[in-house]
DNA sequence: GTCGTTCTAGAATATTCGGAA
DNA sequence: TTTCCGAATATTCTAGAACGA
């Protein structure tokens, strides 16, 4: 049984147009005409002012172009072809008209979800299906009964057998361009419309009609100026962490400095502390035994008087002070003493290197 | 064949985000904000309008210090009460727990409202049941398999045999009170903040009255404009100079890896010469008390106190054995305890620094 | 083969989380703050400038709740978990990993069409799947051989056995929401963020009375306001990489320390050695010679001239002692040329690693 | 005032098509 | 040409708002 794999979507709807996600289409002489308008201005961009002027022109053409449905005003959109085509199409048990056929009744709402929906839409869940609705401006109509399970919606233009009058079911998106479908109405025989609505939109500055785009122009424009902002000020939080980056890496570069110094002076030490030992241990073969003697029987015991002697001929001990008053500066030393198991020191590959 | 009804379209549901939990009611802090809150008309009753804005800001002060003390009683909300026992009674096949017991499943929506709703609500919509758990903050999270038609729901604080959790189950509204000490906590130290920012906030009250003008308007988004511009400006101008950061950085580790390698060369060194130098050790405590009465005299360095603890615990090959063990030993550099471990941890950034 | 087709669904995804159509979910406790904060003025509305109050914190309390995606940062998006669990789970015939595992790669984009599709999404096309790949940052790889009728995308963060990296791999618009979070963590810790964020907040407060007029005025402004989204682009991108530098500036200091701490200590022994050894050093002036022979043949440091030539003018501890305390004192040397010109550079690292 | 019920809207993601670089 | 993006619509879950008890 899962093998069936029954596809409710492609071929089930054979005649109702495709809707859905579908993005307008430009198609229209008026998007024609505003696209050569907006192409005008650039084959003359010799001079400032008219630079100005294909600015304005290109932008109203955009205008329009956002605008586009406008152009669409004479389509229905695909929802609301869809709906209607169902009321002729389904179960009158499930979806139908009102007897007066103002109102879409859905008598089964479960029968719909699970039935219809999945046949003309992408789900089956009635509530998407109210949720367009709304979208469309449909609105619920609560029923004569209080105890009846149908669902009623209606819109104003959405009556059984006038499908003249689905052009005017819009999306709420749509709504600014309501006041001209209205005026359109008036005028809906004659192309007059249609040049009516080219003049209103060509002309801008016109208070009555353009206002509400300008509104919605105007908001678009606004969330990108809070999008511009809270992006500058994100950058600005994050460029004054960053700027003390530039203090600690020249922190680091003095220290780094410091510490190359130090290594240097070590590194000359130790060269002559090697050059110097590696010579004073051949001479000091017979001591060593002395001291493993003198070691095996009590380190307390500081007898050696040559030893001493030779301390004690420092060139001074101020000197030696000295020294360690300086190297005293670079103090803490800290838990050097502290110590734990040490394993045996590696032979030093590179010592060679020094010597 | 139509009653397979595969759905291979099943709507994928949103993962829920992870709750926030719950904070004790500390209610002090709410106190500073709404007495700040109250107070903050106040300051400003030159004027006729912010009078009356004082008082209603007080007025909702109150109204909302008084809903607080109502919620932060802790009882059982009716609905989620009715909820809980519902799980309990109803038909497992209509309603009932997850198997882990912290989501509550509606295996069909339908049977559930007709079935269920009336006997509990005063309704028979899902809808109606859904809303309600959502002002509850319930959220619905997907079934795991994609044609199930179940409906999940789940709360942080509604499980299985977890009635001591129900209080924890609040509307909105109420809630709201105990998040917004949460979000006190993000903007914690002090009502100041909030304050201020409420004053900002409430400042262009006076100029902004009635008449913003399109020019205005204009005139305030070419402002905010040049402003975002000079920022960006400034912002570039210091990424630029940032970015040099990357390079001077990449020496910086070249340096610190050629140190590193220097020093792990001296260290072999001072550890040979360590064993070699240990031999002549022992013979230094005379010249080791000379050196302190030395220093005692003339101490310009501050830790000599410290070299010169250790040389007077130096007492023969064995101690000098321990201490060059524990030196060259350091394997890691960050292990290094002695340097971390020191109790003070504010010496070392000064220590490099006199060096 | 295709006769299997046992409940392939089923038991594939059991925990995949849903995506589609998931509204977000604002329940951030700032939210809920300025959701209350927006509510205070609402009881009483007589008032005009409490209304404009009220719509100003409202404004605020939207603000925010258009970030509400901040606080889904750490999840993974449906889509993107759904992607990530059909590798795991489709016929690798249809759709597999690169070898490498950085990659997708489709190798029928029918079959995934026909086959995948429908079982993860609500289409059949393809493209569909490729444009919310496109949507989630994802990239077409072309294939390696020409004639390949393989689809490759890749994403930076979106790898096999990677799953960690998922919640990195984020819708476009969603992009500048992680920022706003970043600056958010910043900002926490001081009440000048919660003022920052209030303001911030309430800038957009403006766009309802500006309608008309904007049209003519905005031509330019559309410009500019292109330009700065591009260079704030271009400027988070920089910063991005930027921001990197810190987490490398800590190694780096981390190291520094590491190797001071080293030095100190090896600074010590030296000193230690040289009090040490100058006991000895009135027996080897012969030796100092064969150091400066030795020295001539293998000269890495720069500065050994210069201690050779101190060397030789030793007489005794004194001079011993003054050495030391040059070089103890170290004031400048020019920053240790030595280590920039080590040759071999690969020893050293894997030390540092192993340290 | 608070809670519940109902209808509608908001907001994020998903799907589609056309178009730009 | 290919690849990717813009924009419109669709789907989903959640929230707002009005009204009544």
């Amino acid at each position: 049984m899962a093998g069936v794999e029954i596809q409710p979507m492609a071929p089930m709807l054979p005649m109702v147009p495709p809707f859905v996600g579908m993005p307008a289409m430009p198609r229209t002489p008026e998007q024609h005409l505003f696209a050569s308008l907006s192409k005008l201005p650039k084959e003359k961009d010799t001079e400032k002012s008219m630079n100005e002027a294909a600015e304005m022109l290109n932008n109203a053409a955009l205008a329009l172009k956002r605008r586009r449905c406008l152009v669409a005003v004479d389509e229905v959109p695909g929802f609301v072809r869809t709906v209607y085509t169902l009321l002729n199409v389904c179960d009158p048990e499930i979806i139908s008209w009102s007897d007066d056929g103002t109102k879409i009744v859905i008598k089964s709402s479960d029968r719909f979800a699970r039935e219809i929906c999945p046949k003309f839409f992408r789900h089956r869940n009635f509530n998407s299906f109210t949720r367009l609705l709304n979208m469309y401006q449909f609105h619920k109509v609560p029923s004569s009964r209080r105890e009846s399970k149908d669902v009623c919606f209606e819109h104003p233009h959405f009556q059984r057998g006038r499908e003249d009058l689905l052009p005017l079911v819009q999306r709420k998106g749509a709504q600014l361009m309501r006041e001209e479908l209205v005026a359109r109405e008036l005028l809906e025989h004659s192309a007059l419309g249609a040049v009516a609505a080219l003049e209103s939109a060509l002309q801008p500055l016109h208070p009555h009609h353009e206002a509400p785009a300008c509104a919605a122009d105007s908001n678009g424009w606004m969330h990108r100026m809070s999008d511009l902002e809270a992006q500058v000020r994100v950058l600005k939080a994050e460029n004054d962490r960053l700027k003390q980056l530039e203090a600690e890496r020249d922190a680091l570069k003095h220290q780094l400095k410091s510490q190359a110094d130090l290594i240097a002076a070590l590194q000359a030490q130790s060269t002559v502390f090697g050059a110097l030992n590696s010579l004073a241990a051949r001479h000091r073969d017979d001591s060593v035994a002395e001291v493993t003697d003198d070691d095996s029987k009590g380190d307390d015991a500081p007898n050696n008087a040559d030893i001493n002697e030779m301390i004690h001929q420092m060139s001074g001990v101020g000197a030696m002070a000295v020294m360690f008053g300086v190297l005293g500066n670079q103090p803490d030393l800290p838990a050097l003493p502290a110590a734990d198991d040490h394993p045996e020191p590696e032979p030093s590959p590179k010592r060679q290197k020094t010597c």
